[in-house]
Order: structure tokens, then C-alpha cells, then sequence
DNA sequence: TTTTGAGTTGTTCGA
DNA sequence: GTCGAACAACTCAAA
């Protein structure tokens, strides 16, 4: 085997195959090291309970075993990435490194770091287009400027696609990875300071075999996605979100999945793949939107954010049946169903006109898919202060939602049981209830609304008006 | 340069 | 209960 080697550095895409960066590595004619980073300038922020790092650890014990069966190994460092993968590269001799690109203001400043590191040493970072279809500068206006609505982009992007965009990117990794020293375990949860049962409560399968599980089960219900994907209780999004956040799944798999048989259910997933991607975009160009609202006469409404009122809502005590649901979900599984993602933050904005960052900042907490693109947008979106701002037409009713979307309470009776006895037209608005089971006093075995919808949409509707 | 068409996901009100 | 219109005005993107 030849001397040379090269050191592919994964990051938010722990999967063996059709991985852009390791295809490239695999290709370059030199012993392929694996290395991955527990970052402790990220693991730091995280609680000692966090989902996101068991799904991760998962994750990165599939990985490894998948890479010992082709003869290599996945290594891993503790510490600053900015360090070790420098150092890491020095000392296997490795004349480049390879990762894939992370549009994130975190990611890019890390990375254009530890390029400066290499730099002055051996090697390059090369970096590669892999959790996207389209990057950078690929989609832009007719003026050379980026998107910032979303049907001219997702024209466009559907127009600029082709196939060959999201073919496999696949070599052997036998025979082309660098055989290791030595066999070193991953180290455990507890090693790196976390606890081992996180993943209690955690219901998506993990690792790439979870992926794949998932994948094929969502092709047989793909055609009826557009129909029952609004409904929380039933089975009808994906579940793959946080797979596509970790790279278990590349997003190449989950567009040729929503091209293989043509559906309106297809049609519509590869819009949501598309919305993805435009919010990735949006992050790209507009990084200040992780600080501010999109919009400029938005950054400065004057919200009142009131603690207690953020609390309840945190806590899922609100006393709107279905937006506790949904709280109670996401603080229960690390996961909450899209449609009630919108619900909640129209609450806590225009319910409870608490800014959108501070819920924001608690989805990103809690979400085991958590996205910073994905999860910014949304957030602005709902707050009325992104790229298509439409206040007028986007103060959700939480009671008009819940009977929609669930009209028969069945997600409601799995997350708040304490109104299970309700009958299907009082548990979307207790308060209301001509009459209640008997027993059942509202204020003690359920709040009362902590404050009402009506008086509340009219407060915000002033407060984005005086701007 | 000017014009034109359009803008994820809703709600409310009145007939 | 159901249905259509109003909700405001503006900016974006393309012709």
C-alpha cells in the first residue's frame, strides 16, 4: 500500500455511502484515515441528558463498524476541531483533508480556521457540496442576486435539476481505506460526560440502519403525504428529519425517493426538500438572520416577554389544548409534528408576543432535528418577520387549528391524558364546554387559558402595525 | 426602465 | 353549516 494518505473529517454526514467528500477522498489514490470530532465548543452548550448526542454516538458506532468491515477505522478526538484535526493530520502525515461543506456561521468560522492551520502546514481542507442540491451561487436571480421568496426559487431549483444531481456517490470503500494502528472504541455517553439513557423517550430508529428503516417505510406511504401530513396523529410525514440533519441519510436518497413514482404526495415532499434547501440558502447569504429579523422595520417591535407566560408555554400549561400537546411532545421526545411547530410559534409570537428568538432558542435546545437554517426560518416565518412577511394573514387560531387538524383530540389525549374524558368538541377549548366530566375542574386539573386568543390577536396585530 | 403577476401552510365576517 | 370575499399594501422576480 502506498505511504500516502488523506484524512476525511465527518461531521453532519455520518454515513459510509453516497457521501460527496469520501467519495472524493476515496478517489484521490491515497489511504483514506475517518476521523470524527466531539466538538466541545458545541458539546459545552449541551445539557448532560441531550438527545442529540446519543442519536450522534448512534450514529458513530454504525459508522465505525461499517468502516472496520472494510478494513479501516473510524478514529475519534475530544476537543476543539480547530486543534485536533490539524494536529491529527500532522501526525498521520495526510496531505489534505476532506469534509463536507456546513453553511452554518459556526461551521464556515471553524472551518476557514482550521483551513488557516493546514495551510501553514501540510495539506488542504477541501470541501464539498454533500447536504445540498444546490449551494452557494448555483441558484440566483436573473439580477445575480439570491432568493429571498420561496415559488421563484423553487422554480428555478426544479427547472436547474437534473438526475445526474442526485445520483449516488459511491467507490469501495474496501482496499481504499488506510489501515488503522489500532482499534480504539468510541467513547462511551458517560466518557464524554453525558448521560447513557438520553435515549429513553426517543422513538426514531438511529444510525444508518434506522435511516434505511424509515426511508422504506415512508416509500410505501409517499403517495398519500400531501393528504395526511397536516394531521399530527396520524402517520403521514417522513421522520426522517433528523437523519437528514445528521447525514444518516443524504439528501440525494430523499429526492430520488420523491422521484421514483410520481404522486401528489412525491410532488409535495420534494417541495418540503426544496423549502430546506432554500432556508440552507437563506442562512448562506443572510447569516445575520440567526441575530435579527429578515425583515429591517421588524428588528426592533417592542414585545412585551413576559417570563411567566414563556414558561407555561415552555412547559406545555397554557391551558390551549393542542399547543400544550405539542410542547409536551417536543419536551417529551425531542421531536414535534411540523404542523404543530407552526401552531406553537404563533402562539408564544402572536399569543403570548413573546419574541420569536426566545422560541427560537428553545426549539434549537430540545429539537433532535434541530437545523439551524431550517429552524431560523421557520421561526421567521411564523413571527411574520422573514422573507414573506404576511402578518395579517399569519395569526394562527389555536382552537380553529385544533379541531382541523385534530378533530377527533386523539394526539391532544396522548400528550395532556388529563383532558382524555373530554368529549371531542371540549377538549379543543375547555373553557367553552357547556359541560365537563364530572370531577374535572378546570384551573386545577387543567389551567385555564393563560390568556385570550381574541384580545391578544388584536395586541399583536398593533404591535406589528406600529413600525 | 417599466410593467406585471404573484406571494406555503389563515381567519373572520356576513350572506 | 357552508361559502366567498376581505384582510393592506408592498416587494420580489421576471418579462
Amino acid at each position: 500500500m502506498s505511504q500516502a494518505s488523506v484524512l476525511m473529517w465527518f461531521r453532519r454526514d455520518l454515513r459510509a455511502s453516497d457521501n460527496a467528500a469520501l467519495n472524493a477522498a476515496l478517489r484521490s489514490g491515497s489511504g483514506v484515515h475517518c476521523v470524527f470530532v466531539f466538538d466541545r465548543r458545541t458539546l459545552a452548550s449541551l445539557p448532560p441528558d441531550d438527545k442529540r448526542l446519543a442519536f450522534i454516538h448512534a450514529a458513530l458506532a454504525e459508522l465505525q463498524q461499517t468502516l472496520r468491515d472494510a478494513g479501516g477505522e473510524l478514529l475519534w478526538r475530544d476537543g476543539d476541531p480547530v486543534h485536533e484535526i490539524p494536529a491529527l493530520a500532522r501526525e498521520l502525515g495526510c496531505s489534505g483533508v476532506y469534509a463536507n461543506r456546513d453553511y452554518e456561521p459556526y461551521a464556515r468560522q471553524r472551518d476557514a480556521e482550521v483551513a488557516t492551520q493546514l495551510a501553514a502546514n501540510l495539506g488542504q481542507l477541501q470541501l464539498y457540496k454533500d447536504t445540498v442540491i444546490f449551494e452557494q451561487e448555483q441558484l440566483l436571480t436573473g439580477q445575480g442576486k439570491p432568493y429571498t421568496v420561496y415559488t421563484p426559487y423553487m422554480k428555478r431549483w426544479r427547472q436547474s435539476f437534473h438526475p445526474a444531481l442526485a445520483t449516488e456517490a459511491s467507490t469501495a470503500l474496501r482496499g481504499a481505506l488506510a489501515t488503522p494502528a489500532a482499534l480504539r472504541p468510541l467513547p462511551t455517553l458517560a466518557e464524554l460526560g453525558f448521560g447513557e439513557a438520553s435515549l429513553a423517550g426517543l422513538r426514531v430508529q438511529t444510525g444508518r440502519s434506522g435511516a434505511l428503516v424509515l426511508l422504506d417505510d415512508f416509500h410505501r406511504r409517499i403517495a398519500h403525504y400531501k393528504t395526511l401530513r397536516d394531521f399530527p396523529a396520524v402517520k403521514g410525514v417522513s421522520y426522517l428529519s433528523a437523519h437528514l440533519r445528521f447525514g444518516t441519510l443524504s439528501v440525494r436518497e430523499a429526492v430520488r425517493a420523491a422521484l421514483a413514482e410520481p404522486s401528489e404526495g412525491a410532488e409535495c415532499w420534494l417541495n418540503e426538500l426544496i423549502w430546506r434547501e432554500f432556508y440552507q440558502q437563506l442562512l448562506w447569504h443572510f447569516p445575520a438572520v440567526t441575530r435579527e429579523s429578515f425583515k429591517p422595520e421588524y428588528r426592533e417591535l417592542p414585545f412585551p416577554n413576559d417570563a411567566a407566560l414563556f414558561e407555561a408555554w415552555c412547559q406545555g400549561r397554557t391551558g390551549y389544548p393542542l399547543v400544550d400537546a405539542a410542547m409536551r411532545q417536543l419536551n417529551h421526545s425531542g421531536y414535534m409534528h411540523n404542523r404543530l411547530r407552526m401552531i406553537a410559534a404563533s402562539f408564544l409570537v402572536k399569543d403570548l408576543l413573546v419574541d420569536w428568538r426566545w422560541g427560537e432558542a428553545y426549539f434549537a435546545q430540545k429539537l433532535l432535528d434541530f437545523d439551524l437554517a431550517a429552524n431560523n426560518g421557520g421561526w421567521q416565518w411564523a413571527a411574520s418577520t422573514g422573507c414573506d412577511a404576511q402578518p395579517y394573514f399569519r395569526i394562527f387560531n389555536p382552537v380553529t387549528q385544533s379541531e382541523k387538524f385534530d378533530a377527533k383530540g386523539q394526539f391532544i389525549r396522548r400528550y395532556v391524558p388529563e383532558l382524555a374524558a373530554l368529549d371531542d368538541k371540549a377538549i379543543h377549548a375547555p373553557w367553552l364546554a357547556k359541560a365537563l366530566p364530572a370531577g374535572f375542574v378546570l384551573g386545577r386539573d387543567y389551567p385555564a387559558p393563560i390568556v385570550d386568543h381574541a384580545a391578544q390577536r388584536a395586541a399583536a396585530l398593533q404591535l406589528f402595525a406600529r413600525t
